[in-house]
DNA sequence: AAAATAAGTTAGGTTAGCCTAAAAAACTGT
DNA sequence: ACAGTTTTTTAGGCTAACCTAACTTATTTT
C-alpha cells in the first residue's frame, strides 16, 4: 500500500495519463519518446526531461532509449485521473444536458480536481454509472476497470447484427458525424450488405432507412454481436 | 465592450481574486502590497513582480508605492470568479451533501475551470440561486452582484430579535464552531442580553436554550433585524 | 556490414512565478 | 523637519516546463 508523498502538477498528471492511453492502445508496448511528443504537442527533447522527473518520483519505469510504462503508483494515479474525467463527461451530459461532442474538454480540466471525497460522492450522485457518453468504461473507487470485449464494427466484417456499444475516436468531428447519421450510444445497427471494394457497409440503424458507413467510420465505431 | 485575448493563468487569477476581496473588506481602497503578500501566502517582492505583469496585461491600476486596483475588465474577470465559486459551492452542498464547513476548498479548484457555458448550465441546474452556503450573494451572468446589506451582530449592540444571514469568516475552524452551537443560515436569533464588560450576548436560536456569544462569534455573524 | 534514416538524448536558453537581501520611498512621532 | 520605522521595489537567483540545435543510439535499407 503507497501513499502519495510528492504532490503531482497538472503537467505530470497530463504525461502519466497520455502514457496510460498510449500503452493501451499499444496493447501494453509502453510509449515512446515521440508518440508522447504528438500526444503532448510538445518537443520530443521536452518529453525527455519529464521522463526523467517522473522516473525520479516512481511514477514510471524509464530506460533511455527505451519505451516508457507506468510503474504502479503511476497506474493507479492514472486510472483515478481517467475515472475523474469520465464522471465529469456522464455528469456534463446527465445532469448539465450538454452534447457529447462537447463534453470531452470540459472534463480535461474538471478531471484534476483534487478530492477524493469530491469524486466519490459525485459517483454516487450519478447513480455509480459503469459506462461514460462515449461507451467507455469507468473504473470504480478501487481502480477497477471493466474491459467490455466490444470490437470495431469493421472487424467483423460479415452481414449481422450489432450492438453499438462505443467509440474508437473521440473528436469532436467525428462524435458530430455520427449524432448526424442519427447514431447513439445502444442503437442496434444491422449490416445489410458490404462493399467487396472499399469495404463500406450498407447498414440499417434501429427501424429507419438503409444508410452507408464508410470503413473510415465503421473501424471507429465499437460493437458487439447483438443478442 | 472588451473580449479577452490573452489568457490569464491560475496564479493570475488568484490575484485578481484576492485584489477584488481585499479591496471589498478595505471599502474601494484598493490592496496593498503587504496585504496581497499576506492573502496570497508569499513575499512582497513576488506580489510586485506579479502586479507589473497583471499591470501590463490591463488587468489592474498600478503606480508604484501606491496600492492596486483592479481595472473593469480585471473587475470583470474577479466577478466571474467569485460567481463561479459560490455556484460551486451550492452545487456541493446542495446536489454532493457536503458540510458548509468543507466547500471552500474544493470549490477554490472549481473556479477555475474555464467555461462560460458550463457556468451557465450549472447556474440553471442550481435553478439560479441567489446565495452561496454560507449566504454570500452570488453574482448573477451578467457579474451584477447584489449587496444584501447585513451587518455583523455585535454591530447592533442591542437587544432585539435578528435573522442569521450571512458569515464574515469562512474558516473551517469557525464555521465548525457555528454548527457545533447549532446554528445555521436563516436562523432566528433573539438577542436576550449584553454584557457590558465583554460585549458577550445571551441569545436564543429559534425556541431553544438559551446560550452565549462572545464578540469573536458575534462580530463574524451577519444579520438583519427580524421582520 | 556500411550507409542512410529515424528516434532519442543532451546542452544551453527562455519564461512564469517564486525566493532573499539590499536599496529606496513613504509614512510617523516628536 | 528629520530620525526611525515600515512598506515597497529592485536586483540577482532558483525551479518547472518548455524550446532549439547538436549529438548519440537504434533501426532500416541496400
Amino acid at each position: 500500500m503507497y501513499i502519495c508523498i510528492v504532490d503531482i502538477s497538472l503537467t505530470e498528471e497530463n504525461y502519466i495519463k497520455a502514457i496510460f492511453s498510449i500503452n493501451a492502445s499499444n496493447k501494453g508496448e509502453g510509449a515512446s519518446t515521440n508518440e508522447l511528443s504528438e500526444q503532448l504537442n510538445n518537443k520530443a527533447g521536452s518529453v525527455t526531461d519529464m521522463l526523467k522527473r517522473l522516473a525520479e518520483k516512481k511514477l514510471i519505469h524509464y530506460q533511455k532509449y527505451k519505451s516508457v510504462s507506468l510503474s504502479s503508483a503511476g497506474e493507479k494515479l492514472a486510472i483515478g485521473i481517467v475515472r475523474k474525467h469520465r464522471l465529469w463527461e456522464v455528469f456534463l451530459m446527465e445532469k448539465l444536458h450538454f452534447k457529447w461532442d462537447e463534453v470531452h474538454d470540459i472534463a480535461e480540466e474538471l478531471e484534476h480536481i483534487k478530492s477524493d471525497e469530491l469524486v466519490l460522492r459525485l459517483d454516487a450522485f450519478l447513480g455509480k454509472p459503469r459506462f461514460d457518453p462515449h461507451g467507455d468504461p469507468i473504473p470504480d473507487a478501487k481502480g477497477h476497470l471493466f474491459l467490455p470485449h466490444a470490437k470495431p464494427l469493421s472487424h467483423f466484417a460479415r452481414i449481422g447484427t450489432y450492438t453499438f456499444l462505443g467509440v474508437a475516436e473521440h473528436s469532436k468531428l467525428f462524435l458530430q458525424h455520427l449524432t448526424s447519421l442519427g447514431l447513439k450510444i445502444g442503437d442496434t445497427i444491422k449490416v445489410l450488405d458490404i462493399n467487396a471494394f472499399d469495404h463500406s457497409l450498407m447498414v440499417k440503424i434501429n427501424r429507419n432507412e438503409h444508410q452507408f458507413f464508410s470503413e473510415a467510420v465503421s473501424s471507429k465505431l465499437l460493437v458487439d454481436i447483438k443478442k
